[in-house]
DNA sequence: TCTGGGGTCCTAGGACCC
DNA sequence: TCTGGGGTCCTAGGACCC
C-alpha cells in the first residue's frame, strides 16, 4: 500500500494530525478492470481490456498492466490488440459493476452523508463533521482505502484537500492505490510542478492551445496574465482556469444534483439513410428517453437529435416546444423531422450514430395535458390526441415494470432486437434525473 | 482497422421585445 | 432618409468529463 503525503515531504511528518484538508476526492482504480480481475483471479496481473475486441467495438477500460502498453480507455479494440499482443479482452459484467459502486458508496456513506458521487466510481466528500469521530482526514481517507479492499475487493484512490479541485488533483496523483494529501498552505508547492492536463476542464485541445503560449505547468499558466488566458481559450474557460491554477475553487460538496438533459444514442454500422431504418432506430431511442423521463415525473420542452456522419462529423438540430414532452411517440415523430433535417443537409451521405437528447426539464407534474396544449402543428400531421397518448405510454410502462422491459414495446422496437451495447451498461452511465 | 454511451457547460449569431 | 441599447430566448457547434 502507498501513502504519500504531501506534508511530509515538504515539510513536517506529523501528518496525521494535521486538520483542514476536508474535502476528499475517492475514485476507483481502472475500475471495470479491477472487477473483472477481481471476479477472475486468472486476469490478475495480466493485460485487460473490458468491451471491444480485435474485430471491432471500442475499449471500455483497460487494466494497468493494459495501460502499461497504451491501452486506453476510448480506443478501439483492435488498436489495443496492435500496442499489446497478449491484451485479454472481456465482455465486461455490467450488472457487477453497479453492485460493487453501490457497496464503496455505500462505505463512504458510513463516513459521511455529505457525499457527491459523480459517476459510477468516483465521489467528493466533505468530511469536515466526521473529523471528531474518525479523526483527520488522512485517517479518514487512509480509512476509506482499507475498507474498500477489505469489504468489496477493490483498489480505490483518495485525495484530500481544502477545495474539490486540489482533492481530485491529488487523487489523480495518487493513483494507482494511493493516498495523497495536500495540506493547507502547501497547495502551491504541490500544484506548480503539476502539467496543465491535470486541471478540470482542460482536455487535447485547451492544452495544445496552453502549449502554443509556452504554458506546460500549472505554475507557469498561474504565472500567466488571465486576460492572455481568456484570449485564447475564451472568457469563461480562461477564467476558470486561471482561478483554479490560482488554487481558488468555490465550489461546494453538492448531495443532490437535478440532470439538466436526459438522452440515449446508438451506433450504427455505416449506411445510407433509410426511412425505416431511422425511424426504428429513432422509436428505440426515444422510448428509452421518454421512460426515463416519465418514470421521474419529468419531461423536457427542447428536442435535440444529433446525426453522426461517416469521417466522424457530427451534426444536430433542436427544437424548442411550447410545452415539455415525455410521450414516446411525439418524441419519435419531433425526432424525426429533426434527423432529416440534418440528413438532408448532409446528403448524399452516410450516417454512423443517432442520438436523441432532451432538455429544459420540468416537473411532469406540474404541466399536465402536455399534448393537449400544442396548437395544431405540422410536426404531427394526423397525430393522436395527446391523451391517448399518454394513456398508451402509462399502461407500457405498468406492463413492464410487471414483467420486464422487453414485454411489450413499439412495433419499430420490437423488430430491431440487435443492440449493439447491453442495456445494463447504459444504465452505468445514467445520472439520476 | 475504423472509432461507445451517458452527461455538463460555453459561444456566437439571430430573432424578438421593450 | 434613416433608425439606440439592453435583455432574453433559441439554435448549432464545440470542448470536456467519466
Amino acid at each position: 500500500m502507498r501513502e504519500r503525503y504531501i506534508e511530509q515531504v515538504f515539510e513536517y511528518g506529523g501528518v496525521m494530525s494535521v486538520p483542514g484538508a476536508t474535502i476528499l476526492h475517492a475514485d476507483l482504480d481502472a475500475f471495470y478492470a479491477s472487477v473483472e480481475q477481481l471476479l477472475d483471479p486468472a486476469l490478475r496481473g495480466r493485460p485487460v481490456a473490458v468491451g471491444g475486441g480485435p474485430n471491432g467495438g471500442v475499449v471500455l477500460a483497460a487494466s494497468y498492466e493494459a495501460k502499461a502498453y497504451g491501452v486506453q480507455g476510448g480506443m478501439p479494440g483492435w488498436r489495443a490488440a496492435r500496442l499489446c499482443p497478449e491484451l485479454v479482452f472481456v465482455r465486461g459484467h455490467f450488472r457487477e459493476y453497479q453492485r460493487l459502486g453501490d457497496a464503496v458508496m455505500d462505505v463512504l456513506a458510513d463516513v459521511t452523508p455529505e457525499v457527491e458521487r459523480i459517476s459510477i466510481d468516483e465521489a467528493f466528500l466533505d468530511v469536515s463533521g466526521a473529523t471528531h469521530l474518525f479523526g483527520p482526514p488522512a485517517a479518514i481517507g487512509a480509512r476509506i482505502r482499507e475498507q474498500v479492499r477489505a469489504e468489496v475487493g477493490l483498489p480505490i484512490s483518495v485525495g484530500a484537500a481544502r477545495t474539490k479541485h486540489l482533492a481530485k488533483i491529488a487523487s489523480q496523483v495518487a493513483k494507482p492505490d494511493g493516498l495523497v494529501v495536500v495540506a493547507p498552505g502547501h497547495e502551491r508547492v504541490f500544484l506548480d510542478p503539476l502539467p496543465v492536463g491535470l486541471i478540470w476542464g482542460v482536455g487535447p485541445v485547451n492544452e495544445q492551445r496552453l502549449a502554443d503560449l509556452g504554458i506546460r505547468t500549472i505554475g507557469e499558466l498561474a504565472r500567466t496574465p488571465s486576460s492572455a488566458v481568456e484570449h485564447v481559450l475564451g472568457l469563461a474557460v480562461g477564467h476558470k482556469l486561471s482561478a483554479m491554477a490560482h488554487d481558488e475553487d468555490p465550489r461546494r460538496v453538492v448531495t443532490t444534483r437535478h440532470a439538466r438533459s436526459v438522452g440515449a444514442q446508438s451506433a450504427l454500422s455505416r449506411r445510407a439513410p433509410d426511412r425505416d431504418d431511422v425511424r426504428a432506430v429513432l422509436a428505440h431511442l426515444a422510448d428509452r428517453v421518454s421512460r426515463r423521463l416519465r418514470a421521474k415525473g419529468r419531461a423536457g420542452r427542447t428536442v435535440t437529435v444529433a446525426v453522426r456522419l461517416a469521417g466522424m462529423q457530427r451534426s444536430t438540430r433542436s427544437r424548442t416546444l411550447s410545452v415539455p414532452v415525455a410521450a414516446t411517440l411525439t418524441l419519435t415523430e419531433v425526432s424525426e423531422q429533426l434527423a432529416w433535417s440534418a440528413i438532408e443537409a448532409a446528403a448524399p451521405c452516410e450516417i454512423t450514430l443517432l442520438g436523441i437528447s432532451v432538455s429544459q426539464l420540468a416537473d411532469q407534474r406540474s404541466v399536465q395535458l402536455e399534448l393537449d396544449l400544442e396548437p395544431p402543428d405540422p410536426w404531427r400531421p394526423g397525430s393522436a390526441p395527446g391523451a391517448a397518448r399518454s394513456a398508451v405510454d402509462a399502461s407500457m410502462d405498468a406492463i413492464r415494470t410487471r414483467f420486464g422491459g422487453d414485454a411489450v414495446g413499439y412495433l419499430p422496437v420490437v423488430l430491431r432486437g440487435d443492440g449493439a451495447v447491453p442495456d445494463e451498461f447504459r444504465e452505468l452511465a445514467e445520472h439520476d434525473l
